[in-house]
DNA sequence: GCAAAAGTGTTAATCTTACACCCATGC
DNA sequence: GCATGGGTGTAAGATTAACACTTTTGC
């Protein structure tokens, strides 16, 4: 046996003074109202960010998986369970919280804003415009900035655009959409080829009504796409991209 | 000013219980040798694992940014700084780690397994070949697939492959090197079109020599390209994908 | 001269872009 | 009848995929 070897519980003792870092999740989560994309903010209650807004996070408990966290942040200041979350990147430089050592899991997720099950449990939880975003506490802004870049990355390759719609939608409503995310404008034409080529949606032989012009088909995605498709695509993808 | 604003000190003295957790990083060292992927693993000095290899890892000093935990881990097991590194996900299972509650920040590091930097300073210190791991300690397994997984994802779009190259080499061995990165045969011609496209290289005007065939032009990466090119350009090409 | 890999170009197929007209509805 | 957006196709250009022969070197 290799003389160093020592047993798990021993390791802990020994490093017992690392035990002492703080971890929280931080979620971006994203709603799409009025053609515009919106982000889900709560008031800070710390001084030290008086006046400034904050993602909704909470530190991971003890005996709750990373995994969790953000589906109980969300849970417990939205109502809403069974989302669409993503973990984007993990933010733990000196000094980012006041409060002391925080290393914290960012989390995005795309809610149908208008969703029945939508309850903001707190008044000082607000929808904002992520264009107007100029500053927010802690470093937030610097993770919304990375989650919307990551979102614009996956938006394309993957069907969870969706997840920001309601059941039924028109390809306009769709279109409208991508385009704000994307921040571009689209061809009509082309964007339904591309669209239709993904094979991503089913005509409902639905129509819009109540709008002030010819209604549109209505669509919805296929098969519940909550989740991103495996990644195996992905590598399918980049291999035929050379091969 | 709002009833409930309380400061970060107090904040903390409440959830005082919750700064319990261990945070570490761990790193999935990959190198390139004899046409194959490797990957840098000790042997787990844990008696919960024993005979079984894993990452290399540290806990997180207290004192110390995220970002620079692997930095000094590879610095300190490999003698090696300026290495390409980069976040892959952050793992918190709740039993990942038979220590207690550990959470992880896995990176992922392309590094020269020829550098003359490179020293291993342990001597339970190996490399293995990637495509022969079927078992690792923790749940460094699940660490490594999603890593992989990863470095597929950003090979072909960012001109990070060289970082596991020799300063100067042939197309041939850079298209061997994506082969076995992305497990697939390429052909050669429309190889050399597509890299040629992306004006990575610099074309040294040297030969290969001591080839036992017709030697091979050498090049060089375009001003040390260790790091991702801007996210920036990422997004462009989703937008004019659509455009 | 033989084994091994270097180097190179064309064609067909696919995908992407740009672009304009008529249609259905509400008012 | 007019304003609004719905719905659709084509041609040009760009990219990708498949594919084979000649060249240079070491032995």
């Amino acid at each position: 046996m290799p003389k160093s070897l020592k047993t798990a519980e021993i390791e802990k003792i020994s490093h017992i003074e690392y035990f002492n870092i703080g971890v929280s999740v931080d979620c971006v989560i994203f709603g799409y109202d009025n053609k515009e994309l919106k982000i889900l903010l709560i008031k800070s209650d710390l001084e030290e960010f008086i006046g400034l807004w904050s993602l909704l996070g909470d530190l991971v408990r003890p005996d709750e998986n990373l995994e969790s966290a953000p589906y109980r942040v969300l849970k417990e200041r939205t109502g809403m369970d069974d989302v669409y979350l993503e973990q984007v990147h993990t933010f733990g430089e000196l000094g980012r919280h006041p409060s002391g050592r925080v290393i914290t899991a960012a989390y995005y997720s795309l809610i149908n804003i208008k969703h029945h099950k939508l309850k903001l449990t707190h008044n000082e939880l607000h929808w904002h415009k992520v264009n107007d975003i100029r500053k927010l506490a802690f470093d937030h802004k610097r993770i919304l900035d990375t989650s919307l870049e990551r979102l614009r990355e996956q938006v394309m390759e993957h069907p969870i655009i969706f997840n920001l719609l309601p059941e039924k939608f028109s390809l306009r409503e769709l279109q409208d959409l991508y385009q704000e995310i994307l921040g571009v404008d689209l061809d009509r034409r082309n964007f339904r080829k591309k669209i239709a080529h993904k094979d991503w949606l089913i005509d409902l032989d639905e129509m819009e009504n109540d709008v002030p012009h010819r209604p549109g088909k209505l669509y919805k995605a296929k098969t519940q796409v909550r989740k991103k498709q495996s990644r195996r695509k992905a590598n399918d993808a980049a291999m035929k991209d050379l091969a």
